[in-house]
DNA sequence: TATTGTTATACTCTATAACTATA
DNA sequence: TATAGTTATAGAGTATAACAATA
């Protein structure tokens, strides 16, 4: 099991790459979502929307009039959870909490055009910051990861 | 960009689907981790080590005698982090700080016979469990995720 | 002066449980 | 009774800054 037993070893890429950890999907895909979440907050910059704050205003924005609770659904949050999360957006302004005629329990998530816009700005600087980061992958990588995730995200069920 | 100005919209899986967010890199590898993660904490049981904990612990067994700045260093964490996670392991029995002749700022991380042993029933649990989760990818697929996911660990510097 | 490990502290993200107002 | 949203609270996980011991 152990691959260096020498004293004080110091760890080249070499080594590091073929200890178990390195075998495990868990732990390169939350390496590699650590990478690519600080290429995010550089993205939207310092001062800039969270990535949980960006997914929220994205699924507003993809499907006006949500409520808080199936977003939290959506987003694989408790409900509990997103209402600060809906609470910084309204603040900033970037979306409201309208009433729906009809039941008084719920408040229907809808985009402002000011958060319709900060919303697009964003989305293109992270999608212009995630070309970047993937630009040594081929078309066809890039659709297989997405594909890979995605078949994994699918298992959530078992 | 709204894929769906209906009000009070139902979300089918389809168009989950089409929203933007899933043609981002950094959501659709956070949710997959989220999966697998979740899959790690059922394949060490209730009572078992954390992910962080884990592989801790895994790297200690790979790199005997590494010390907890260099251990901070290859998990990407602040060394400061790393304090509590020893703590732990060695509350366990699982590893002990060895001082190091030559150098009394320095602790050696080397684990017991008994981290050892629990480590390697973890990781044949962690890797079951896995293998489980990927049984729909095939050889080459998995093996295709993996360069993918390191491909990405790999743009760290820049 | 610099480094290793440590402590104190704070912030983000998340969950659970209990509450309210409605249905 | 059940549901949508909310609040209070606690627990991970992480970072920053300052400290003690040692180099």
């Amino acid at each position: 099991m152990a691959k260096n037993s020498s004293k004080f070893a110091t760890l080249g890429q070499q080594e590091a790459d073929t200890a178990d950890l390195e075998s495990l999907v868990g732990y390169n895909l939350k390496r590699a979502y650590i990478i690519v979440e600080a290429h995010f907050r550089e993205a939207v910059g310092k001062d800039g929307m969270s990535a949980r704050v960006f997914s929220a205003l994205s699924l507003t924005v993809s499907y006006p009039n949500i409520t808080q609770i199936a977003l939290a659904r959506v987003m694989g949050i408790e409900r509990s959870g997103l209402v600060a999360i809906v609470d910084e957006l309204e603040a900033y302004g970037y979306l409201q909490r309208a009433p729906v005629p009809g039941d008084r329990r719920i408040q229907a998530l809808v985009p402002t055009e000011e958060g319709l816009a900060a919303y697009n700005e964003a989305l293109g600087l992270v999608r212009d910051k995630e070309e970047r980061l993937l630009s040594d992958l081929t078309g066809v990588e890039r659709q297989t990861l997405f594909a890979l995730l995605k078949k994994i995200r699918r298992m959530e069920e078992d």
